[in-house]
DNA sequence: ACCTGAACACCGTTCAAGT
DNA sequence: ACCTGAACACCGTTCAAGT
């Protein structure tokens, strides 16, 4: 037993991650373990430790990579566009991705910290990037507006376009004849945006 | 051991919701377990599957408590208010619940129940009924607007004020510094139903 | 230094056995 | 009929021991 060095710390944590990607995608987060990771790359459950520091450790991990491929997404959405056209976008691009990686983005929200341990601070820097994306478009698209006024519709319009989706999946609001969360979205931003882009 | 005959099935089952809710309300989610319910009442583990099929049955009857509570504060909110006045007074309310009741009104939709299980017809029913109440001050408030329109426009609102909500305890998107929910919510309200309302 | 695997304290669920 | 408590299969985490 004990040193194999077949692959380095870097590699394990990578191949660790990847592995808690698949577990989640094909079962959700609750068919996640420590016992299931290792299983899948070869390795005993105490390696883990070498390389996170817990599971939450490792989930927090996990899901900071879903964040990153999420963002790309968002900005590939809006290049080129103007501000109006750049915020639906983003939205769409939301729903897009919630839809295609349902296990992995809601992961992001279903996983939480142990009582008193808070998130690593790059994985909130990323959701704060993130949000500053649409922050960005609306003060573009009324430069009128005092920060204090973006800042407050950015945070309506994303938690409002946040919400379509998690009560879309949640058998919770049940969607069964229900409208599309696309046309929710959008019935949310066309609404709300006559009514802040008015003088 | 066996046959003690101190509880009715009826009295077990309150008295395993209310530890449930205790400890919920307590440890949030995470915090409950069977174990420790049936240490809270005085019974041993098995005595729990005479009264519930499993822990994700308990937890889901909680979870309908959960929702009759904050119901009839929905209900109370509204009582002879005016419907524009009434959406508002709709998303104060829910607001005030899940600010006061922040663990169980969470457990709500942390809760995931297994694979293909799904809800009890129960527990959707009392969720159309909460959703039902915003459709109707919706109606009452815009009667030009087509049913079809009145949905879509309660559940982009009902979704964006829940979203709000979520966020805002998550840590996800970090408050700190930011405008209490309550502002943003109003915000989503206000510019939404100006957009909604015109001609 | 790296990795194992046994150990510990938990967990949900079942069920033979007792009253 | 009611209830127990041992049993089983899981779980996260730690750590002495091996190479």
């Amino acid at each position: 037993m004990g040193r194999r060095n077949e692959h380095t710390r870097e590699e394990l944590r990578e191949i660790a991650l990847q592995a808690a990607e698949h577990l989640v995608a094909d079962h959700g987060l609750a068919g996640l373990s420590t016992r299931k990771v290792v299983g899948r790359i070869g390795y005993t459950v105490g390696s883990l430790y070498m390389v996170f520091r817990n599971l939450d450790d490792l989930i927090a991990q996990m899901n900071e990579r879903t964040l990153e491929a999420l963002q790309a997404r968002l900005i590939a959405a809006i290049a080129g566009q103007p501000p109006a056209a750049a915020i639906r976008a983003l939205a769409q691009a939301y729903i897009t991705f919630a839809l295609a990686e349902t296990h992995r983005w809601l992961a992001i929200y279903q996983h939480r910290m142990p009582e008193g341990q808070p998130l690593p601070e790059s994985f909130t820097a990323k959701v704060t990037g993130m949000f500053e994306l649409v922050q960005q478009q609306l003060a573009l698209l009324c430069p009128r507006r005092s920060p204090g006024e973006i800042t407050l519709a950015a945070r309506a319009l994303w938690s409002g376009v946040h919400g379509i989706c998690i009560l879309g999946f949640d058998q919770k609001l049940e969607m069964a004849g229900g409208p599309p969360i696309q046309e929710v979205a959008r019935s949310l931003l066309d609404h709300y945006l006559v009514g802040f882009t008015q003088p």
